[in-house]
DNA sequence: GTAGGGTTAG
C-alpha cells in the first residue's frame, strides 16, 4: 500500500498505525499538540494529551524536548495540580529538567495551577534564565497577587521586552492598582525602550475602565491612534467596554460600528451589555437581532445583557421570549444569574406568582441572589407572605445579614405577629448580628412599614 | 517538519 493513500492519524478515530515506518516522535508530539488545542474546545474528546503521552511511553517511543512543552500545556487548572506534579516528575525521569523550554513550560503550568511556590522553585533552579523565563516568573507572581515580588523581579531582570512591561501592567490592573498601572505605562513611554502593542493597550484600557475615568480613557484611545495601531477585535472590545463603563455610550457605539464585519461574540456582548446598563433597552434588543442576523451565535453573557435590558425596560413578554429562545434556539442552559434576571423582571412587574413558578423550576438551589430578587419584588407589591419566606431563606443562607433580620422583624410586626417580631430581635442580640456597612446583600433603603 | 513569556468575561 502506498503511504499517501493510507491515513496515518485520524482525530475522530484516533488510532495510530504503530507499525508504520513514519510514526516517530515528531508525529506523536504533533498529536499531543492537536489534543491540547482540542481540549480548549467545548466537547471533550475520548483521548487527552495525557493518554497520548502514556501510549507513547507504552510503545517505547522516544520522548524528546518538544514533548513536554506540549504536554504541560494541557494542565491549566488548580484542579489538576497533582497531574502537573506527576508530569514534572516525568520530566526529571526523562532528564529534561535543565531544558529552558521545558522549565519555562513548568513555570507556566504551575502558574496556571495557582502554585507560585513551585513555579519559583523551578525558576530558582534554572542555570540559564532567558527572557521568557523571566517573563513567566514575573507573570507567576502577578497572577498570585504578589505584586511587590513581581516588581522586584521586573526591576532585576537583565532585559525587558513588551511582554515584560505588559505583564507588570496587567498585575497592577488585575489587583486594582490602576494609578500604578498608569504610572508604569508613562515610564514605559518615557524610557522608550520598547513600544507598546495591542496587548499593552488593552490592559491600559482596562485600567481606565476600572478607574471609570473618561478623560484617561480618551487619552489611552488617543495613544492607540498615535501609535498607528489597527483596532483589532480585542482592542475594539476593550475600547467599547471602557467607553461604556466610563459613561460614553456614544463613543462605545462609534468604536463598535467601526469594527466592521470582524466582530466576534465578545465585541457584540460588550456593546449589548453596555446599552443594557445605560437603559437603552430598545437599541439593545435591536442589536441582539442584528447579531443573530449577522451569523454570530449569542452565548450566556449575551443573554445576561439582553435580559437585564428587559428588566430595565420592564419588558415582561420580551424577557420571557428571550429566556425561552436561549435554551430552545441556542442550546444555552440558564445560569442562576439568568434566573435572577427573570425573577427580578417578574417581581418588578408585580407578577409574584410567575416569579414563584419559575423559582420552583430552577434546577439549582436558589441562593441569596434569587431570594433577594424575589424579596424586592414582593416588597414592591406588598406580598408579605413572600417577604417572610424570602427573608427566612436569606437569613438561613447568610446568618450575618443584619438587614434581613431587621426587615423580617418589621414584616412580623406588620402581620401583627408581635411575638415573632420580638424573637427576631432577640436572635439578633444573642447572635450579636450587627450592622456592617457594605456587608448586606440586600438593600435597606426602602421601608417595609 | 513540532516548543516556552503577556490582552476581552459581568
Amino acid at each position: 500500500m502506498k503511504i499517501s493513500t493510507r491515513k496515518l492519524i485520524s482525530l475522530r478515530h484516533p488510532s495510530l498505525n504503530l507499525w508504520h515506518r513514519t510514526v516517530d516522535c515528531f508525529t506523536w508530539n504533533t498529536l499531543i499538540r492537536a489534543y491540547v488545542q482540542r481540549t480548549h474546545q467545548p466537547s471533550s474528546p475520548t483521548h487527552t494529551p495525557l493518554s497520548i503521552f502514556l501510549r507513547m511511553r507504552f510503545h517505547g517511543v522516544h520522548i524528546d524536548y518538544y514533548t513536554f512543552p506540549f504536554l504541560l500545556q494541557s494542565v491549566h487548572s488548580p484542579l489538576h495540580l497533582q497531574l502537573g506534579r506527576s508530569i514534572h516528575s516525568q520530566v526529571l525521569i526523562f532528564g529534561f529538567s535543565s531544558d529552558p523550554f521545558v522549565q519555562t513550560s513548568l513555570i507556566s503550568m504551575y502558574t496556571a495551577c495557582g502554585d507560585v511556590g513551585s513555579a519559583r522553585e523551578v525558576f530558582d533552579e534554572m542555570s540559564q534564565r532567558d527572557l521568557p523565563a523571566w517573563n513567566s516568573i514575573v507573570n507567576a507572581n502577578v497572577k498570585a497577587g504578589l505584586l511587590s515580588v513581581a516588581r522586584e523581579l521586573f526591576v532585576k531582570m537583565p532585559s525587558r521586552n513588551v511582554v515584560s512591561w505588559s505583564s507588570m501592567l496587567d498585575g497592577y490592573v488585575r489587583w486594582g492598582k490602576c494609578e500604578e498601572a498608569l504610572e508604569l505605562f508613562n515610564q514605559m513611554m518615557k524610557e522608550n525602550e520598547v513600544m507598546p502593542n495591542e496587548y499593552t493597550m488593552a490592559i491600559l484600557l482596562a485600567a481606565c475602565e476600572q478607574l471609570g475615568s473618561l478623560e484617561h480613557g480618551k487619552w489611552a484611545h488617543a495613544c492607540v491612534y498615535k501609535l498607528g495601531m489597527e483596532i483589532n477585535v480585542v482592542l475594539g472590545t476593550s475600547l467599547i467596554e471602557m467607553y461604556a463603563k466610563c459613561g460614553s455610550i456614544v463613543r462605545a457605539r462609534l468604536v463598535f460600528e467601526n469594527l466592521g464585519p470582524k466582530k466576534d461574540v465578545m465585541a457584540w456582548n460588550a456593546m449589548i451589555s453596555g446599552l443594557a446598563k445605560h437603559g437603552y433597552w430598545e437599541d439593545c434588543l435591536c442589536l441582539f437581532s442584528n447579531m443573530v442576523d449577522s451569523g454570530v451565535t449569542p452565548d450566556d453573557i449575551t443573554f445576561l445583557g439582553v435580559l437585564s435590558a428587559c428588566v430595565h425596560g420592564g419588558l415582561v413578554s420580551q424577557g420571557k421570549d428571550m429566556f425561552e429562545r436561549m435554551s430552545k434556539e441556542f442550546g444555552i442552559s440558564p445560569s442562576v444569574q439568568h434566573y435572577g434576571c427573570m425573577i427580578d423582571l417578574y417581581g418588578k412587574a408585580g407578577l409574584i406568582d410567575e416569579a414563584w413558578d419559575l423559582l420552583n423550576t430552577m434546577p439549582m438551589e436558589p441562593g441569596v441572589l434569587i431570594w433577594g430578587a424575589l424579596l424586592s419584588g414582593a416588597r414592591m407589591c406588598g406580598d408579605i407572605e413572600t417577604c417572610e419566606i424570602a427573608l427566612n431563606k436569606i437569613i438561613e443562607q447568610d446568618p450575618t445579614n443584619s438587614a434581613a433580620y431587621v426587615l423580617l422583624s418589621n414584616v412580623y410586626a406588620k402581620m401583627g405577629r408581635w411575638k415573632d417580631a420580638g424573637d427576631i430581635r432577640n436572635v439578633m442580640e444573642t447572635k450579636k448580628v450587627h450592622k456592617v456597612p457594605g456587608r448586606s446583600s440586600i438593600e435597606i433603603n426602602a421601608n417595609i412599614q
